[in-house]
DNA sequence: CGGGCAAGCTAAGTATATTAGCTTGGAGGC
DNA sequence: GCCTCCAAGCTAATATACTTAGCTTGCCCG
């Protein structure tokens, strides 16, 4: 019988297909389904990878580069009020439009991984996107980490609680959303000049 | 040999316990640790309880509840901006109790199932918390429901990063959690000025 | 004191990850 | 062109889950 040709890049993609594929894939990602799609017997696995928790870190990494080309993307050439709209846009729309990977990006990046370097880098590279696009806010330095988070956390939690149908009635989450955003503009930005007298 | 006397109550009682005993105690919730405490086999488990998902819902209304019951409490007899910023940290600190409890309060309500009902009431109970909190601030009725959401996504999406290690180096979250709410304070109360026009 | 029911049990089936050890396809050296 | 060797595959086995089926028996109620 012929091989199969696999590689850890290989079983990788497979496995970030899978998880991309329904809304909850990431969570209920298994071995045995990656080795099905493979053609493969599930312990032939293990040639290329070392633990299922391993491949979901490898997963997170191919979502988070993603998640970070996206946000990079959509905030080049804008500045202030525009480009923080944009950047929450941007993630709200990776999210619905890949539930899955989403979920992956929350992964938390565990230590003695070779991978796990990659992946903390790509997950604090993220940020640095979020803290130039409240640059434009003109925040007092002191301030800036704490705007990052307070973004970060709306963002997410919009995100998290519309994919978890924590909503109720679909009242318009669109409207909802634009609301957020107009919040933490307004909010953002009242600390600026606060800061600045 | 005698008796272990359960009942639907005490099983339940049992696996809030071993959730509240562990941060990622829901998530890692198993019959066999429920048997174990309970003093009897796996199976027998089942005699009062359908299955382990329904056991993670008996568990999420405990929990739900009791999130219901802080946030009244935290903020009975206050109005305002003052009522916002006391839910906010009630609810944060409740995170940081019982994580494990409040990663139960995140679980999606699943219908046909007659505990639903009382977890699905629950869950609206704590959104018309947030809602009356919010009432203080005089928004225009059409974006009532557009600010709970924001509200809610914020602090909850703070609290999920801060659980999840999402905050690289600790720089001080407890005042990066006041300036979120500085943000929600300012950005709601801007709303409900821009309404009143 | 006896009947019956529900609370417990064991046995078995399915699904999952993981480890150990064997087999062999196929590329690279001679 | 053949042979060697290694890694990519395999089967077998272990461990941990949930769940169902069917049996046994403790114990309440009449």
């Amino acid at each position: 019988m012929p091989r199969a040709g696999l590689s850890r890049a290989a079983v990788t993609d497979i496995a970030v297909d899978l998880v991309d594929s329904t809304s909850d894939g990431f969570a209920t990602l298994t071995l045995a389904a990656v080795a099905a799609r493979a053609g493969v017997a599930v312990p032939s696995l293990y040639k290329h990878v070392g633990s299922l928790a391993e491949l979901r870190r490898a997963v997170a990494l191919v979502a988070m580069s993603e998640l970070l080309r996206r946000s990079s993307a959509a905030t080049v050439g804008v500045a202030g009020e525009d480009a923080l709209r944009a950047l929450g846009r941007e993630l709200r729309a990776f999210a619905s439009q890949h539930p899955g990977l989403y979920a992956a990006t929350q992964v938390a990046p565990d230590l003695n991984d070779p991978a796990a370097l990659a992946l903390a880098q790509t997950a604090a590279d993220t940020v640095v996107v979020v803290a130039a696009v409240l640059r434009g806010f003109g925040l007092p330095e002191a301030r800036t980490v704490d705007a990052v988070r307070a973004t970060r956390a709306a963002i997410h939690g919009f995100i998290e609680l519309e994919a978890h149908g924590g909503f109720g009635m679909p009242d318009d989450v669109d409207r909802s959303f634009e609301f957020l955003l107009d919040v933490l503009v307004t909010g953002v930005a009242s600390w600026s000049t606060k800061g600045a007298q």
